[in-house]
Formats: structure tokens, C-alpha cells, sequence
DNA sequence: TTGGAATGTCAACAAGACTGACGTAAATTC
DNA sequence: GAATTTACGTCAGTCTTGTTGACATTCCAA
């Protein structure tokens, strides 16, 4: 057996003890990272399904169904359903495309606007609050796991998202 | 504004925008962390759920139904459903405590372990490819962020996992 | 003008979670 | 030894979020 190799490049971070406490660690924290939207959202008629959509919305105003349908990686019709209530309830409003009319443009309201802060401090606070707890090169490499571990096509729309509003 | 300390410590990296990078990374990654599982166990008659249980039964023989029900943190209705399943298709076995009667304590069979192997082993693929191209320290700085953003109950399960059969 | 794209909608269904209620056996406590 | 609590199973019903399939509308583009 080698000893650690001096030239730096060692492998053993990659045995599958290793590994497997990675997978642990994911479905753990991911039970974390939705609990506090989960909480304010339960009791409303919204689940984390609508968080998603709001979420999205905001973070990409004007954008259509179809580019939603996208990001979310649903069918229309689970993805219709949640607009729909969402529309009825007054958080998100559809605008006709100017060029395309067949288009359908999503902003939030007010009221819309209003849930996603609500929803996302909360995330975020927690996030925030992991971040500060394992300083910033953890942060950096953890941003780094993460985007290594999705589909390409997940990371482009991450990436494009990223640069997009910024 | 103050410029970057010049004494460390610098609290740039836990901005808004940074933090909602991090969201949304885990959002896109967490898609990726469970597509190849799924995509092995849609056709069968299994789904999340069943991996999950099966997972962590490889992860601590012999586990009893009330301490699954604590790791995995549904109701015991739930569970059962699954349970079930997988005792009538020979995949999991059930022996009565020697101590306390009332307990199950809960084993792979042949058949289980090799379903358990295989789903792990392309998650972990996965997760092993996304650590190597990452780096060590990044794949530091990641559990070290995700086991932050656990719940204190959580990361004790987690801790004590680790620990366990190591 | 016609084909295909973007969207909406109806219906039916499945997985996986939930609550509530009830039953049984075994352990523990009084 | 009786009463209570614990561990587990199960029946029944509900909810959210996802799925397919089918069909209609609108409208851009070749």
C-alpha cells in the first residue's frame, strides 16, 4: 500500500467510506435546506411545489411557461395546476408575449413578491448560517461539489441562471 | 462600503446574491444526487422510498422499524407500506429481538444486498466523479457546509451513523 | 396555407407522504 | 399480579405532486 503521496494528489478522499458519508451527508442536509419553507408553507394550500415556481419567477421575471417547464423538470400539467392557484390567489400574474403571443410572460405581484421573501429569507437564513459556521473556502468547495455532481443539462440552466439577473 | 479586510475574515461570501447561488445550487444537485437510483428502479415496482430503506438497513444491520423510522423521518404507516413490499419480494427479512420480543430487527437478504449494491453504486459513482473532479478540499468544504445546514436531531443521526459501522 | 410549436385543460392514475383509529403482544411499572 | 406503556402492524381516508394520454387553441414560419 502507498503511503500519502507527497506530491499532494491524494486519492484517498475518494474511498468508498468516503463517498458514502458524501451521499449520507446530502440526503440529511437536503431534509435541512426544505425544512423552514416547508414549515411556512404548511397550513397555506401551497406546497414546495409552488415555492419552486415563486422562486423561479422571481429570480427570472417575464420568463415563460415553457422555460419554466425547463428549470422544474415537470409536465405542463403538474406545472399548470400549481400556476393555476397561483394565478387564482393573486401571487402571479401571466402576461400575452408582445412578439409571440403565444407566450405566456410570469411575473409575481406584490402579494407574490411578498411570499417569495417571506420563503427565501428563511432558506436563506439557514444557508447563510451554514456558510458562516464552515467560512468561505468551505463555501467555495461545497459550491464546487455541487455543480460537479449535476447533469450537464442542470448545470447549463444553473450556470445560465447565475449570470442571467446576477 | 468597506473594502476586503485586510485581516481575513472577509464576510463578502455571505451575501444575498452568494447565498441564493447556493440554493439553487443544491436545488440542480439534488436532482442529479437521485437521478441514476431512480432511473434503475423506475420499471420495478419500487421507487425513493424503497432505496432509502434499503439503504440504510445495508447501512446498520439488524436496525429495528422504530429506529428507521427515526432515520428516515416518516410515519410508521409509510414505512410499512415499504416494509412490506420488500419482505414479500424476499429482499429484506425481519427477525424478532432476542431481548425485547416486541422489536424487528430488520436484514438484507442476498436479493436485497444486491439491489442495495447496485443503486449505490451508481449513486456513489456519481458522487465519486464530482469529488474527484472537485478536489479534496472542496469535497471538504462540502460536508462540512452540508452537515451545517442540518437539523441538530439530524446530524446527530448522522454523526452517529458515521460512526457506527464506520 | 399548412405544419408544428407553445400553451391550456380534462380525465385518470400512481407514489409517497399524512392523520386517525384500532389491535396485539411484550415489557415495564406500580 | 394488574395496569400501563412501548413496539409494531393495519385499515381507511386524504393530500401533494408527479405521471400519461387526448384534445383544443393560437399563431409563427416555411
Amino acid at each position: 500500500m502507498a503511503e500519502t503521496p507527497a506530491g499532494g494528489e491524494s486519492l484517498l478522499f475518494l474511498t468508498d467510506e468516503n463517498i458514502r458519508k458524501g451521499v449520507e451527508a446530502m440526503f440529511f442536509a437536503y431534509r435541512g435546506f426544505t425544512a423552514d419553507p416547508d414549515r411556512i408553507l404548511e397550513g397555506m394550500a401551497y406546497g414546495r411545489a409552488h415555492h419552486r415556481a415563486v422562486h423561479f419567477i422571481h429570480r427570472s421575471p417575464g420568463t415563460t411557461v415553457g422555460n419554466l417547464l425547463a428549470i422544474l423538470g415537470v409536465t405542463k400539467q403538474s406545472l399548470n395546476r400549481v400556476l393555476r392557484s397561483l394565478f387564482d390567489d393573486g401571487l402571479v400574474e401571466a402576461r400575452v408575449g408582445k412578439k409571440d403571443k403565444r407566450e405566456r410572460h410570469l411575473y409575481l405581484t406584490e402579494k407574490g413578491a411578498a411570499l417569495e421573501r417571506k420563503l427565501s429569507d428563511a432558506q436563506r437564513a439557514r444557508m447563510r448560517a451554514a456558510y458562516r459556521a464552515a467560512g468561505p473556502a468551505a463555501a467555495q468547495g461545497f459550491r464546487t461539489v455541487l455543480e460537479a455532481m449535476m447533469d450537464p443539462e442542470q448545470r447549463r440552466q444553473y450556470l445560465t441562471l447565475k449570470e442571467g439577473t446576477a
